[in-house]
DNA sequence: AGTGATCGTCGAAGCGCTTCGACGATTAGG
DNA sequence: CCTAATCGTCGAAGCGCTTCGACGATCACT
């Protein structure tokens, strides 16, 4: 492997050039920076990493702390994943992937080992305890997902009490005013993770504002949680003419039992999901659906990262707005 | 920050000393090892990643290369994923995350930095660009799948043709003779991954040496992909008894379908399913399997990767044997 | 022509760690 | 009791890079 002396060597110019070449930090002529290239790319060289680590304290690296449970909802996750990856090479960053289960530790090691620039952080709790950790680290971090106390962190997540809102507006805007919400399993809301109450919490004000009637119940898995959901619903709210599904997972046994149950969509019953696209579009009826819009998510914390470690930008929590898309599973109340 | 100089002071010893505490490289005495942990403990030190990969030439850290195609299986990426985190945390090492998209440039970039020790790529093709890429580095890498030519390069999968043999015996154990299989979907084929055909050469040479009557057909996805399959096997095989289904995304509709056309599983037709535990298990008729296990791979591909690294065990071609799991959906003929 | 600025480059001092050779102090063997 | 091996520790030399201060050369104004 070459270092930079060999390059310095090979064009005729000291180390520091090379480097002020490389780094753009100092002015360098045209000719000399030609002569520069020229030799990096004639020997293959690659600048040593840890070296730099070492010299300039900055590592290009960024660390992603990804859940593994299982309950959690996989395709989506890889979402953000991969939007994560892409957008930090865009800033010529590396992304070391850290699991949740590793908790506090896993944080530390990472960055008391100085081996990431900046954490991001997924699935966060309402009160999650990695959040006093993260205050501590001399790097900046990213919370995807919002804590009741984000103690000076920033956040970056779907507005989900105004994805609730716009899902009730939609169907008042067909002449719908009885809705229920299909909630996510109970498990979602005994774990901290805060979106799932957001999403009630605005579904309950919304309700309100508009005048609407409306019920609200979590859907366990399977099709026993969506037939045990539909009879609540049934009698707690009868003659319910329109369904906000806030779970991926109900969404295919949902549309089966109705089927069984001869009930059409949208003909009887209209639907709104929250759900990425490709969800709400595979199913045997395309559903209008709330985005979530995990790529966005996912880069837009990158970003994040990136004006932290800049010095712009102070910290604050930043809620994507909500976009409803138009498909074939709303219509107008008959 | 707290350097290890810091600590040494602290302890009253000098660097190296703590150095060969940390590194177990020398013998130290309990009493100076005792008060050098106090001193690490107490001072918060964690060495500096980037120095200690600059003086040892060694980082801890191993790349994996995901797919992020949105035609391959979310999920068991996942699975593998977790595996391969999980597994190398066993072993004191992070996980560097590189994308298929960045190709060959992708590996020579962190191999070339010494970003990592070692590489595993999966989603490998037939003839893998990226197979001679990866001779070239100075790091060892490990192949999840199976190329044409693995060219001295370590490869784990599961044995995809001993499945397809696993699961006609399976079948032929029932009484069945006519069996088909419904493969992944045409892209999988052409997209030069090796598992599809592999499953296929099994089950096509277990046929033979079992006597049955067999067809294969790819099947597109969706419901109407499952109907031509279903169509298809029967103007080709009538009278087929039993289906292998290599296909995840095909096993809902194809139960829907069977059910609406009034034929139950395993009364009139029994089902071998190739897929993870959790989809067979998930599914109205709990599916007797062929699984695939991610998670064993993944971990055996760390395994592979530091049995390299540590200089024990040459690279070669590792292939995990077939486990059917009986459930529910497999009956006798009738 | 004289005076600052600015430009382009160099030299050298580290960044924090590992590792090799050295060396005194024990211990074992004859 | 002497020699040789072993044990436990230290000092110092790098690993490859960034960055700061310095310095001659060029340039733009008076």
């Amino acid at each position: 492997m070459p270092t930079i002396s060999d390059v310095a060597r090979a064009a005729g110019v000291s180390m520091s050039t090379v480097s002020y070449v490389l780094s753009g930090r100092r002015p360098i002529s045209a000719e000399t920076s030609a002569r520069v290239r020229a030799a990096i790319a004639e020997l293959g060289y690659h600048p040593h990493a840890g070296a730099r680590a070492l010299a300039s304290s900055r590592t290009s690296v960024l660390a992603l702390v990804v859940p593994l449970r299982a309950d959690v909802n996989v395709p989506v996750i890889m979402q953000f994943v991969t939007a994560v990856v892409t957008a930090a090479r865009r800033y010529h960053h590396d992304v070391l992937l850290l699991t949740k289960d590793e908790g506090t530790a896993g944080l530390e090691r990472v960055a008391g080992a100085t081996m990431v620039d900046a954490l991001i952080v997924m699935d966060v709790e309402g009160d999650d305890v990695r959040i006093p950790a993260l205050g501590r680290l001399k790097q900046p971090s990213v919370l995807i997902g919002l804590p009741d106390d984000p103690a000076g962190i920033a956040c970056v997540d779907l507005d989900f009490a105004a994805t609730a809102r716009e899902c009730l507006a939609h169907l008042a805007g067909h002449g719908h005013h009885r809705v229920a919400l299909v909630g996510p399993s109970p498990s979602v809301y005994e774990r901290g993770t805060t979106y799932a109450q957001r999403f009630l919490d605005g579904f309950t004000d919304a309700s309100a504002e508009l005048g609407l009637e409306t019920v609200a119940h979590s859907c366990e898995p399977g099709a026993d949680g969506v037939r045990d959901c539909l009879a609540w619903i049934d009698s707690e709210l009868p003659g319910t003419t329109a369904l906000v599904v806030h779970n991926e997972d109900a969404l295919v046994p949902l549309l089966d039992e109705l089927r069984a149950r001869g009930r059409s969509v949208p003909g009887d019953l209209s639907i709104v999901a929250v759900c990425p696209r490709d969800v709400a579009t595979s199913l045997p009826v395309k559903l209008t659906s709330a985005d979530i819009p995990a790529h966005d998510v996912g880069t837009l914390a990158v970003e994040t990262a990136m004006a932290l470690l800049e010095g712009r930008k102070a910290p604050g929590t930043r809620l994507l707005p909500p976009t409803i898309i138009e498909r074939d599973s709303c219509g107008p109340l008959s």
